[in-house]
Order: structure tokens, then C-alpha cells, then sequence
DNA sequence: CATGGTGTACTATTTAGATAGTATACCATG
DNA sequence: CATGGTATACTATCTAAATAGTACACCATG
């Protein structure tokens, strides 16, 4: 479970670890049952403030992604997979509607708004292949 | 010049007026020379305080799209045109790659990725087809 | 049973964004 | 030349986000 936290992103710190935490159990990366990293451990990793890693745990308990285990951590509940798969879509989704609205409301046709899309794509594509052969 | 603020865009509502202002005039829908609406009457329109227009402007003054007018107001400037249009695509190309790598983080596969773009798409022509008939 | 690692709670401080209110300098208009 | 609309500057206040530091309750581990 790795946090790449970016402060200029347009989204807060905390709302970013939580997005990453579904996004991780959504994929398979982090399973029922395993512990997230500590708050002091993920604060320390992410260069970021442990209150900051506190505050996105409390809400992601409050959501029942993580339970307490006393002592011990935060664990990934039984119902997490399913919920997280159904938030990921909602969560890309709504920031995706708001991105391709303003581009509508610039001006762009549809055709030049594509365009843009798929060079985007594109790139994307090619720092994914990258990043899977090296 | 209508300007449509979201509060709850992610985007300071400054910077919403700033990107507005830039594709109004990427658009056409705003030309060199013409009166950007004054500070108050923004202000008042949008349902904004008057120093929230006012910066903006101030920044759109530093970029050379606007150029003060005295005693008359903020006139769109001759260079502002062909640098809006660049501007647009930088704007939302950045926005646009933000959104599309965190969806590639999130574990989407490209397919997957692809078919939310193309649903968004989708309802954005439609709505935007309503738009124009009605 | 003491140690050390868990989450949690609490208060205080800082920063950016936004609001509120006031004051000022400018000038087109009548 | 007075009026009123223009941008601008300034201080103060408010909120959310983030940081800082401290303290506490819990319990697995040795």
C-alpha cells in the first residue's frame, strides 16, 4: 500500500488518501482482513501530517472500508471489495462529468473535445506500457 | 458574459472566473476591446463578493487578457484571443490528465477506462443536443 | 506485567480562500 | 464642475484544510 500524495492536485490530502485506499482495495492490492498502513507509518511514508492519515481512516471506518482491530490497526472489512469496486466508478465518474462539462462550456466541439481526449489516452497508454516493461 | 459558479467545483471560485473569462474569449463569445461586466456587477451576478472578481481580473491583468480602461472598466486586449485558445487547451488538457491517471491508478484497465469516458461523452452530447433544440 | 505500537481526542496555530466593509484615485458623462 | 460608475487598496473576519504537539485508552508481545 504505497500513498502518492500530490498537494496541488485541486484535492484535499485526506480526501486523496481515501480515494487511494478504496482505488487500492478496489483493485485486489489491499484484501480483507489486511491491515492498512499505521497512521504514524503512512504519515511518515507520505510526508504528511499523521492528523491528516487519521482524519481519511475515520471516514473510511465510517464508510466500513476499515475496522479497528485494538491494538493492532485498521483492517480491511469483508464488504469492502464490492463497495470500493461500486465507489471507484462513482468517484472517476463524477470528476470526469465535471472535466469534459467545462470543456464543453469552453467552446470546443465534440470533435475537438475527442481529440483532446484521445491524446491523452494516448500518453497515458505509453507511461502504462513504460512503466510494465522496465 | 455569463459567468456559472460552482462552489463545489474542487476549482477556488477565483480561479473558475479566470478560466471563464479565457474561454469566453477562446470561444468568440467575448472580442478585443469589448468591457468584461464590472467587479460589482460580477460580483452581484454570480453571487460572489466583489474581491473575488476583483482578483481574478487582477490575474487576468497580469496575463495581458485584459487591460484596465480608466474610469470605464476591463477591456478584452488584441493579444488575448490567439492566447486564450492556447490557454483553453493547456487548461484543459492538465485537468484532463489529472483525472485520467488517477483513474489508471485506481486499476482500471484501459477498456474499462475507455467505456467511462465514452458514457461521459455520451450524456454530455445529449444534454448538450437539449441545450440546442430548446 | 511492563513495553511499545495501535487508534483516538484535544487544543493551538498556520495558511489559503472567501467575505465584509471602508476608503481612495480615476474619469466619462451630463 | 459635480455626479456616479470605474478599479483598487486596505484591514478585519470567517472557514476549511493542514500542521504541531500532547495526552490517553487499548492490547499484542515478550
Amino acid at each position: 500500500m504505497l500513498l502518492t500524495i500530490d498537494p496541488n492536485n485541486g484535492l484535499p490530502i485526506y480526501d486523496q488518501i481515501v480515494r487511494q485506499v478504496k482505488f487500492a482495495i478496489a483493485s485486489g492490492a489491499l484484501r480483507p482482513g489486511e491491515l492498512v498502513p499505521s497512521v504514524r507509518e503512512a504519515a511518515k511514508q507520505a510526508a504528511v501530517n499523521p492528523n491528516t492519515v487519521a482524519r481519511a481512516y475515520r471516514e473510511l471506518q465510517a464508510e466500513g472500508v476499515l475496522r479497528r482491530v485494538r491494538g493492532t490497526g485498521l483492517a480491511v472489512t469483508e464488504d469492502a471489495p464490492a463497495y470500493c469496486r461500486k465507489e471507484r466508478v462513482k468517484l472517476l465518474e463524477e470528476r470526469l462529468r465535471q472535466v469534459l462539462e467545462e470543456a464543453a462550456q469552453s467552446g470546443l466541439s465534440e470533435a475537438e473535445l475527442r481529440q483532446l481526449v484521445e491524446k491523452q489516452l494516448r500518453l497515458l497508454s505509453r507511461s502504462r506500457g513504460r512503466r510494465g516493461s522496465s
